[in-house]
DNA sequence: TTCCGATGCCTAGCCTGGGTAGGTATGGAC
DNA sequence: GTCCATACCTACCCAGGCTAGGCATCGGAA
């Protein structure tokens, strides 16, 4: 199953709650907490971080003294405010959507 | 507010719905249904019908004797599948999101 | 009567985002 | 010693959706 353009929602949650952590770890968080469904392939994944990087919204660092090289990821104080904002948006989308598609299909999600 | 690449669900379940119709209603009531937040452009929804149509989930035909030419959408058997479908993946979709960002959010979606 | 906004259709092209595919390197298990 | 999991990366492709334009007709307002 594809994140269809709410990757940076997913991103920032996982940030947000698993708290800093390096990439890799952020995939095999989003997997898990999906039951499988969001297997997100890597490819994906770093470059939305470089662009969250990029938008201010996370920072890394090189972690120091661990076996591997692990580029640490965490949210800043925009990267919070983007979380929050960005939840909103989803709850609202989802309302939106299914406004659309049927009040019954509201309620068999329940 | 943009679809996010679940534009086929929406389309399929207005044509569902709304029954057989033309371009610009589809236009009008994914706006009205939404309470305006789904304004979707002309030259988004125009080139996705026709994809629909290649696709083989709807059919199209001219209608006669209408002050303005109108081209009437109507579901094709494929397409009442394919909106079964597509409601079961939304659905689904909901449901791990929401797993990832948190139960409290979905709480609060109640 | 003329003009403008709403209706109704369309397409070419851009841009972004996500996925594919491939490369690099190290650690531990067998 | 070989292989898989870990861990990072980027170049490229492609689809989807949006922008920006064009065309035509109708009704009402000025």
């Amino acid at each position: 199953m594809d994140v269809r353009g709410h990757l940076d929602l997913l991103l920032l949650a996982v940030l947000a709650e698993a708290g800093p952590v390096h990439g890799y770890a952020v995939i095999t968080a989003l997997r898990d907490r999906s039951e499988g469904a969001f297997d997100v392939p890597e490819g994906t994944v770093y470059p939305a971080l470089h662009r969250l990087e990029r938008a201010g919204l996370v920072v890394s660092r090189w972690e120091q003294a661990t076996p591997r090289r692990r580029r640490i990821y965490e949210l800043t104080h925009d990267g919070q405010l983007a979380r929050t904002a960005k939840q909103r948006e989803w709850r609202s989308f989802v309302n939106r959507v299914q406004a659309v598609i049927g009040p019954a299909t509201a309620q068999a999600m329940a």
